[in-house]
RNA sequence: CGGGGUGUGGCGCAGUUGGCUAGCGCGCGUCGUUUGGGACGAUGAGGCCGGAGGUUCGAGUCCUCUCACCCCGACCA
């Protein structure tokens, strides 16, 4: 990409009233665009980031066996009034009367939905179990709309529904699903860990919060540096001087942002919406399921929390939008630069060029602001081109020849 | 939803006890000089001062209402 058109540019300030790390970072580096309180847009360069992000949770759910699929995010009344959630959610759901004159809603999450569609596709102990998931936009009126990406009013969200003819099935899976999370949470370079929960609103059997410490976060952890266990404080209270169950060292509290859910739902759902299936025996019994969240903005939101500095974001291997980010200062003749790009282009390689018209301090801060991971520069100054990890801003000269080997060696 | 704060060119801000043609920085256009860490000079374009109503000879400025946004809290899959 040339970044001469970008459709997104870099500011050097940001209104005094963004307070938050990630939407400041984001917005001045031409990420995404505030549109309104807790809604935003997501410009190319964004894009680039969510897709990396959504295609490692993708993969990561197909290969646990989830079927990806899209629901609606309109939804009438009285699907939500069968499992009483449209008194219940009243105060977080959007809620409104359609030009019709019906009651309409939409979509916080998709249990409703989701229950509804399996009563069609699940008759049998045949058809489970089975899972299916969608990467959809999901609308919550939160009270406060606050801290960028971290909590948003209309956010992506990877929803995953697991349907079990038994608890011993829906435990096994859950477990599987846990350990997905966290390869997602690895494989995205971020550095989570999993709590225990109270269900909520969910479900009345315990869940898991996937947990990243960052000091943007709204929950705190109780955790125990040495070993790796974890507990929220929501269920667990911390006394002064409390030891870690596991293996007795002083525990801790640490503020995270919880990054990912999921829930067993056992049969709240089925048995409300009359999700049953027939037994091997003949006898009519509930599905019971388990349902499994990640935000995705809230995942861009926090790597930028964790992972910046004072020139800016860096991105992490799996997210950086670009491999490489080009910068041309040689004043003159702009051959070499072209020729370099195309060459990289043509290679595969994911390369954003700055080829704009301006000094050259201007291309750097720009660079260090959008956080691509590695940086290459073309100059009269040197033959060889100069590699920069973003990160430490470390430099090496590399031949032109060596360069593609370079790129794949760091993001392999 | 309670408390506090902010709305002025694209962005960030200033604007005195009401006063004349609403300023500054950044950005943008043009010309020239520059070029290894946000260069410089010249010149130019760009404003229903969040919205509605009111007070006044006169309102960005005062009053009422309203909308939006931010922060603290409460709330929260």
């Amino acid at each position: 990409m040339r970044q001469s058109k970008l459709f997104g540019k870099t500011r050097r300030e940001v209104s005094k009233e963004e307070k938050s790390i990630n939407a400041e970072l984001l917005i001045r580096a031409g990420f995404i665009e505030k549109h309104i309180a807790g809604v935003y847009n997501y410009l190319p360069l964004g894009l680039k980031v969510f897709r990396k992000v959504e295609n490692i949770i993708r993969e990561e759910m197909n290969a646990i066996e989830g079927q990806e699929m899209l629901m609606t995010a309109l939804q009438p009344k009285e699907l939500w009034e069968k499992t009483g959630r449209w008194s219940e959610m009243a105060d977080i759901m959007y809620q409104f009367e359609d030009g019709h004159g019906s009651e309409v809603g939409l979509a916080t999450t998709h249990e409703e939905v989701v229950t509804t569609l399996a009563k069609q596709q699940i008759k049998s102990y045949k058809d489970l179990p089975v899972y299916v998931y969608q990467i959809q936009d999901k609308f919550r009126n939160e009270k406060r709309a606050k801290s960028g990406l971290l909590r948003g009013r209309e956010f992506s969200m990877k929803d995953l529904y697991s349907f079990h003819a038994d608890q011993n099935d829906l435990d096994q899976y859950y477990q599987k699903a846990h350990d997905a999370y966290l390869k997602i949470f690895k494989r995205l370079g971020l550095e989570a860990f999993s709590v225990e929960a109270s269900g909520g609103s969910m479900s009345k059997q315990y869940s898991h919060e996937f947990m990243v410490k960052t000091v943007a976060g709204e929950d705190i952890t109780i955790l125990c540096d040495k070993c790796s266990w974890a507990q929220n404080k929501e269920i667990f209270q911390l006394k002064n001087g409390d030891k870690c169950p596991e293996c007795g060292t002083k525990l801790a509290e640490a503020k995270t942002v919880e990054a990912g859910n999921i829930f067993r739902l056992g049969t709240k759902y089925s048995e409300a919406l009359g999700l049953q299936y027939t037994a091997e025996d003949g006898k009519m019994k509930d599905v019971l399921m388990g349902s499994y969240g990640i935000g995705l903005g809230r995942i861009m939101g926090t790597i930028v929390e964790a992972n910046h500095d004072r020139d800016g974001i860096i991105w992490t291997k799996a997210t950086s939008p670009y491999q490489i980010h080009l910068l041309n200062l040689a004043k003159d003749d702009k051959s070499k630069a072209e020729k370099l790009y195309l060459e990289l282009q043509a290679a595969g390689i994911e390369v954003l060029y700055d080829d704009r018209e301006i000094s050259f301090a201007k291309k750097f801060k720009d660079a260090d602001l959008i956080g691509v991971c590695l940086q290459v520069i073309v100059s009269d100054k040197n033959e060889k081109l100069e590699l920069i990890e973003r990160e430490n801003k470390k430099i090496k000269l590399v031949e032109k020849k060596d360069l593609l080997s370079e790129i794949k060696k760091y993001y392999s």
